[in-house]
DNA sequence: GCCGTTTTCGGCCCGACTGTTTTCAGTCG
């Protein structure tokens, strides 16, 4: 999966922080973290254009061209080599400590000679910091405090146990008198696959009344920092929420402040700029005489921008702002538009909840159809069996008079290291709809994993692939393959690619969707449910999509159940 | 280092909070 872009992205990346910690001027090093940003999310690998092509990408110029090109042509950059000689290894890593920036890093390591985290901790110990100019005990306590809450925070959380944090948090403020208006914001109202720490945002004519609510709530653990209008916080739970009170009329401005993301909201203070204006979290307002624009709602303040509101899935700065300039946003798929889903496991393998109640279950999301699509024998440990997946399908036939929806027969076939599959093509076409999925030797060549995908996105049995990359978030990396052909090979085919809602999934991810779609490939948006419950998570993979830009007439579970069963013929008969 | 409806120089998003200052620098989001 690494494009060239990643490998140059993170070369840009390392040479501004270099620079920062060097000292050098700050536009300089914001200006190649933009160019590394640009590149990473450029759609056209940066390994086929030339010097004046790479000069084309919004954000790169002439400079910073040429040393991708001597990246690409040579495998390193001579002036990042000169960098790394002149700043030690050990300093990037105190970049990524809390309450320590660059000039601070700099500092201890200038005039400490410190160049590690080990040596740092060794300097806090021995009240060494307090001694340089700018510090004294409290800046150490807090250093020391940040360190520790870091460690023990450790990594991001899946996004579902950051909603659940979040809807607890939302619901308790409510509750208080003096909030008016309170709701999540931040990477969580974006639907990012990984949430770092809640934003809260609460509108309240009376501030302090509503921050006393907060930080008295038994959802919170302690309090870190607390302004007149801000407070930063650990739930219970070891979450750092940021707490943010505002007047009522300011709500929107504040809203889309907190939303972010931070390229968005930097992207539209510009525009914002060009028209004499100027937005903050307190609203627009013109530069000459600051009188207020617009503050009540995003959409005002869109509208005065010269753009439709932009549905926050799609606030990433990756297109979005121009494509509403030009009134050329895309509609979005929503959960509304998904009339059933495509992968569901039962207790005949590795399910929880029995077919009967699978049913139901999609009969209460009111649902047209679901497919029922228990593991095949390949994977050995589930035990499946001919004569079992024949007996599931004469009960599965049997409850369809009664059902309320369309029951659809299929499996989640394993896709084997050379693409074979389970299953001979003579039972494979006794299935209604299948899906084929990687299970296992995650590990094999771009090349050999490109051909094993493309070998079973062309059988004509199977109609879906089920999560393409088989990542699991913070425990497997995705699979290596080359997705252009993947997919253009799967756009041909007729087989589409699943949006898996998972929440430690959420494969394909919104970056390949988006991909995958400009190549003319269709989805399925599916839960992989193990249990009645798990139907909820399609929320995730709504997300996901909208993540992507995916539009409701590409994914094939938004289709009517005609439509779909053509899909799945695949020009043959089924 | 990048960029241009302020166009080849001189800007570059904006504000809160903390700790150390005695008017501000550093960090964060």
């Amino acid at each position: 999966m690494t494009r060239s872009n990643d490998m140059v992205a993170e070369a840009l990346r390392e040479f501004a922080e270099l620079l920062s910690i060097a000292g050098e001027d700050q536009f300089r090093v914001r200006a190649y973290e933009k160019a590394a940003r640009a590149v990473a999310e450029d759609p056209v690998a940066v390994d086929g254009l030339d010097e004046k092509a790479l000069d084309d990408i919004p954000g790169v110029g002439s400079h910073i061209a040429a040393k991708i090109r001597e990246l690409l042509s040579t495998g390193r950059i001579g002036d990042l080599d000169d960098l790394r000689a002149r700043v030690p290894a050990g300093l990037r890593v105190l970049l990524d400590v809390p309450g320590l920036g660059p000039r601070r890093a700099r500092q201890v390591y200038e005039e400490l000679g410190i160049a590690s985290l080990p040596e740092l901790l060794d300097a806090l110990h021995a009240e060494r910091l307090r001694t340089l100019r700018g510090w004294g005990p409290a800046s150490e306590e807090n250093l020391r405090v940040a360190i520790g809450q870091a460690q023990q925070a450790g990594a991001r959380m899946q996004i579902d146990v950051a909603l659940d944090v979040a809807e607890g948090l939302v619901e308790g403020m409510r509750r208080c008198p003096a909030v008016d208006l309170v709701t999540y914001a931040g990477s969580l109202r974006r639907m990012c696959e990984t949430i770092g720490d809640i934003d809260l945002l609460v509108a309240s004519t009376r501030p302090a009344d509503a921050m006393d609510a907060f930080a008295t709530s038994p959802l919170v653990a302690n309090v870190s920092a607390r302004g007149s209008t801000k407070c930063t916080a650990t739930t219970t739970k070891g979450v750092h929420v940021d707490l943010r009170v505002v007047a009522p009329q300011v709500w929107g401005a504040a809203l889309l402040y907190f939303t972010g993301s931070k390229a968005h909201n930097i992207h539209l203070r510009r525009i914002a700029q060009h028209l004499g204006l100027k937005l903050s979290e307190y609203g627009l307002e013109r530069i000459d005489t600051s009188s207020s624009v617009a503050a009540a709602t995003e959409e005002e303040i869109y509208g005065h921008l010269g753009m439709p509101w932009i549905p926050p899935t799609l606030r990433e700065d990756r297109g979005e702002i121009q494509a509403a300039l030009h009134d050329d946003l895309p509609r979005l798929v929503e959960t509304k538009d998904i009339r059933g889903d495509l992968h569901v496991h039962t207790d005949l393998t590795d399910g929880l909840a029995s077919l009967e109640d699978m049913v139901d279950a999609a009969r209460r999301h009111r649902y047209r159809y679901v497919a029922i699509t228990d593991h095949a024998p390949l994977l050995h440990m589930e035990r499946m069996t001919d004569e079992k997946a024949l007996a599931q399908r004469r009960v599965l036939r049997t409850l369809q008079p009664k059902a309320g929806l369309t029951l659809l027969h299929g499996s989640e076939l394993n896709i084997q290291p050379d693409g074979s599959l389970d299953w001979d093509d003579e039972f494979l076409a006794g299935f209604d709809v299948l899906v084929a999925s990687i299970h296992s030797h995650f590990t094999m060549s771009r090349d050999e994993m490109s051909k094993r995908l493309i070998r079973a996105i062309e059988h004509p049995a199977v109609n879906i692939i089920g999560h393409p990359t088989a990542r699991s978030i913070g425990h497997r990396p995705p699979i290596e393959f080359d997705a252009e052909a993947v997919f253009e090979v799967a756009a041909r085919a007729g087989t589409a690619l699943e949006i898996n809602s998972f929440p430690d999934r959420l494969d394909l991810n919104d970056e390949l969707a988006r991909l995958a779609q400009d190549h003319g490939v269709v989805f399925a948006i599916s839960t992989d449910a193990h249990s009645t419950r798990h139907l909820d998570n399609i929320r995730y993979g709504v997300a996901t999509a909208q993540r992507g830009w995916i539009r409701p007439e590409n994914v094939i579970n938004t289709w009517p159940l005609g439509k779909l069963r053509t899909f799945f013929a695949k020009g043959g008969r089924r």
